[in-house]
RNA sequence: GACCCCAUCGUCCAAUGGUAAGGACACCGGCCUUUCACGCCGGCAAUACGGGUUCGAUCCCCGUUGGGGUCGCCA
């Protein structure tokens, strides 16, 4: 049989390395064994799916340099290969369910669950999921309760006792209790599948052979290969990678790391330095080397040689690599070409020639004015962030949300970031100008700089966002009960 | 809290039922050098703990501890 691998990335939010790690052991596993490696966009999310989203992983996986056999931009002979195209493929596997009686519909409304989730956690029960309260209506109750237009979902039927076993290729044999899982919704309320279900039949049309994924899948799989056993078919081979951690061993977290891919490219990464230092996460090459290539990689990679002690993603060191990149495999030609696609190149140079143009009085002022930028980080110190009559706290505060605000600006440009900007002004009761002092520190890493907002738009998301974020640290920091709290206050 | 996963230098990755436990990043020293960086040389630094199995365990088994993950009509 043909190995065929797959990437099912969600397009919710910021192409992330953790998808591109993901990526690259699916790929590189496909390609070993002369696969296929497939695309496939999980969009049953429609609340928080996007199309900019989409585009950007799209987008970014090729500047990485992982190519796909099949996906939504190529098509293939299993499309469509977006999960919103496929509606109609997951209601017949649905109703087919229904109908052989492994699943049923709930009419439980959420805040139903939620007081009786309350409840078991108030009561400390070891399970604190749904109470299968709709599990033995009858069929013709529950038609009638549809008929008569009442919302519902659908939820599978977890048996009730005995244990799930399965197998993970790098970890043996995994077993979990049956009991100490849920009655899990596989169609929502808007008739979307949740992932469960929609990533289980995709797999099986599209013929995936190896599920290669992290971690934090792992107690899903009892539901999964439950739903293979109700569907007849036969399951693929579970290889579920270790989780990229923080410094601190917690999960890769955009707080405490930077995740997105295109932050790496703005701060001037090489997309082959990126994925070999991906690459060496868990994995090694037979002869130690440290500096391989994709090709490298697939001439000797073997997905049970990866080890399962939760790697750190260590900027320190992947910056090693890159500098050995750029220094080994580039002529000063090279490089000068590389400047250009980077940031050297006139359209960059106009926006930030516009921003500080009004400041020039010489030509080599824009040397001095520009500096940030061309640069991943600027430098900040305390004072810098200081605002008068207002304590570290609160200005750390202030930089949390309007990071929050600014994550969820869909046109980055500053007038976008301008009403935002007013926005978290109002809500603090504060002058727009004691906003902005703090900003200036942490963006520009001065507090004489060209006008903020403009200078935000042209330094592009990913960047700000990392140095706010950086400008916190500086501060302190948030505690992770600090951040919950600001988040129950403020966060919508 | 319940369940699942994991455990070699601070970090990444090696190794073997018998080793002086190896390499890389970081750090420290030295050389090179107009400075810095690169490069080169050297140094610091680990088998979490307790029981077994064994002539012998870092390696196999059990327990403890520690870390992580999951417990959503998110993926």
């Amino acid at each position: 049989m043909k190995v065929r691998t797959r990437l099912a990335p969600s397009p919710t939010g910021d192409p992330h390395v953790g998808t591109a790690y993901q990526a690259l052991f699916g790929y590189v596993w496909a390609k070993v064994n002369g696969g296929e490696f497939v695309l496939r966009i999980e969009d049953t999310d429609q609340e928080r799916s996007t199309e900019a989203s989409e585009a950007a992983i799209l987008e970014s996986l090729k500047w990485i340099g992982i190519t796909w056999d099949e996906g939504p931009d190529v098509g293939g002979p299993y499309g469509p290969y977006r999960q919103s195209d496929r509606l109609d493929i997951y209601k017949k596997h649905i109703d087919m369910l229904i109908q052989k009686g492994h699943a049923y519909s709930c009419f439980c409304t959420k805040e139903r669950l939620d007081t009786v989730r309350k409840k078991l956690i108030e009561e400390k029960a070891p399970n604190r999921g749904y109470d299968r309260k709709c599990r033995d209506l009858s069929p013709n109750e529950a038609a009638k309760r549809i008929a008569a237009g009442e919302p519902y979902v659908v939820r599978m039927k977890i048996p009730l006792e005995g244990e799930c076993l399965f197998n993970d290729l790098l970890r043996g044999e995994i077993r979990k209790d049956w009991a100490s899982i849920d009655d899990q919704v596989i169609m929502k309320a808007d008739g979307f599948p949740t992932y469960h279900l929609a990533v289980v039949v995709d797999d099986h049309l599209m013929e995936i052979t190896h599920i290669i994924r992290g971690e934090e899948w792992i107690n899903s799989v009892p539901k999964h290969v439950l739903l293979y056993q109700f569907f007849g078919w036969e399951p693929p081979v579970y290889c579920h990678l270790p989780l990229l951690r923080n410094p601190d061993k917690s999960k890769l977290s955009k707080r405490k790391n930077p995740t997105s891919i295109n932050y790496y490219r703005k701060a001037g990464y090489l997309p082959e330095a990126l994925l070999n230092y991906l690459g060496m996460m868990g994995w090694h090459m037979p002869d130690g080397s440290e500096k391989f290539s994709v090709q490298d990689m697939i001439k000797s990679f073997d997905l049970t040689d990866i080890s399962l002690g939760s790697p750190v993603f260590d900027r320190t060191k992947l910056r090693w690599l890159n500098g050995r990149y750029i220094r080994e495999d580039n002529s000063v030609s090279d490089l000068t070409d590389k400047l250009q696609e980077w940031a050297l190149n006139p359209d960059y140079i106009a926006r930030v020639t516009a921003v500080v143009a009004s400041r020039l009085e010489t030509l080599s002022d824009w040397g001095y004015f520009t500096a940030m930028f061309f640069s991943d980080s600027v430098p900040v110190t305390e004072g810098l962030l200081a605002v008068k009559d207002m304590e570290k706290s609160q200005v750390i505060e202030l930089l949390q949300l309007t990071l929050w605000k600014l994550e969820k600006v869909r046109d980055w440009n500053s007038a976008s970031i301008s009403s935002i900007l007013k926005e978290v002004a109002e809500l603090f009761e504060l002058k727009l100008k004691v906003l902005t002092s703090p900003l200036y520190g942490a963006i520009c890493g001065s507090k004489v700089a060209p006008p903020l907002f403009d200078s935000m738009e042209v330094l592009g998301s990913d960047l700000c966002r990392t140095r706010i974020t950086a400008a916190m640290n500086v501060l302190g920091g948030l505690s992770g009960k600090k951040l919950k709290k600001l988040e129950k206050k403020y966060r919508t």
